[in-house]
DNA sequence: ACAAAAGTGTTAGGCCTACACCCATGA
DNA sequence: TCATGGGTGTAGGCCTAACACTTTTGT
């Protein structure tokens, strides 16, 4: 018999916390998953996640795994949702706390788990372990909801990206398509964008600009409280 | 010694939901709090909650709670954050899901607690027990973002309320101030208020149209995709 | 009589949307 | 040479923001 050596008074259900990552190839949303290699769902596919530890709160443990399964260390992770569903674990009662990152696909090496990590597009993600279906879900329309407050995309671009890169992203995040030079003009007027090294002398027509994010004048704007709108 | 009879190999927090409940009186935010009757932070105010049980969601939790507190059964309950820091309770690990809730104050009977329980208006709300100042200021913060994409606004209000009440809760819930006229003619184009009985006919000027919330126009425009702006 | 609340309309400016052509390059 | 991707500007409509006076009633 194993030895359970923490008694209390009353049932206490387990905690974990598991991480959605959200990356992003230049032309669509994928997502980082792991195939389970023991039961239950054996071979299934699944976030990673794992057991809080009693002495980090539920942010670290999801930072703890997302560097486990990533090797990223300052990712921008959040939570999202609680999911307590009385039976959405068959073991035991299980509550988990559902955070997304952010994460730069070419930042990315892969980490210890690697071997049964895998990127998936939205379009090909198979039917997942748990209740990881639903948390998808969910996390899918905060990143939507999300982004229409911060700028969060930029976590998932390179740091100096083109604008049509920066188009691809929004219309993957909100399922939507917009009109090229509009999409121009708003972000450039935003004042949010500044140009990365003025272009190259040859620089061709053909070669983009290049843009990265200016985190100073958007903190200058939110301070003074501002909406993006799309 | 107390009989310790659920044993775990490793230890588990307790989960608790609590219950951020605002309330409208037609002029100002209102917080219903309660004060502690024990140790820790006994004769401290506190929001209602409790410990989750092993058979019921942290929501069931949560509108548990709001029942014992407010006697309501059926008002609006969601979940915004899950707190977790390791210290926050100063008996054992605790990790609490927190809530709001959004209540007509004139449904509110006063439930088996109201002895201790008590409505505050935001400015005179005490400093408060465990976290839940920090608990206190993102439910306020969930409520300006929430009301931007939703209208949940009426859940505050009775059900038939005039433009000027419906102005004042925006602007007490945004902190800012509205000019009269546009906001009447924004209200009215969005097109999800009806009015209520046709104003009677020896109504003076002096006596305000009544409105109500139209639902299943929301819903119909809700499908279409379009937000709420202010 | 005076203060407080409700009803009502117009204008100017800004933002959003829709839309088309040219150039350079790589295949 | 053709297809692809990047760069660029304008006009119309809609929404927003700012703004004042009248009426009624309660005090």
């Amino acid at each position: 018999m194993s030895e359970n050596r923490y008694c209390y008074k009353y049932p206490h259900p387990s905690v974990t916390a598991d991480c959605v990552i959200f990356g992003f190839d230049g032309v669509s949303i994928k997502v980082l998953l792991i195939q389970r290699g023991i039961e239950p769902f054996k071979g299934m596919w699944a976030f990673p996640g794992g057991f809080m530890q009693i002495d980090e709160t539920v942010e670290e443990c999801a930072r703890r795994e997302l560097e486990e399964e990533t090797g990223l260390k300052n990712a921008s992770v959040e939570q999202f949702y609680t999911f307590s569903d009385v039976n959405r674990d068959p073991r035991e009662r299980v509550i988990t706390v559902a955070h997304y990152a952010l994460v730069r696909l070419s930042e990315v090496k892969g980490g210890d788990d690697a071997a049964s990590a895998q990127w998936f597009a939205e379009s090909e993600i198979p039917s997942l372990a748990f209740d990881h279906d639903r948390i998808l879900r969910m996390a899918r329309n905060c990143l939507k909801e999300r982004i229409c407050f911060e700028p969060i995309g930029f976590e998932l671009l390179p740091e100096v990206f083109t604008m049509s890169e920066l188009q691809n992203l929004y219309e993957a995040i909100l399922e939507v398509k917009f009109d090229r030079r509009n999409f121009y003009n708003k972000m450039l007027k935003l004042g949010i964008l500044t140009e990365a090294e003025p272009r190259a002398e040859q620089a061709s027509r053909r070669t983009p600009t290049k843009y990265r994010f200016n985190a100073a004048k958007y903190a200058e704007l939110k301070q003074k409280g501002f909406r993006l709108e799309f």
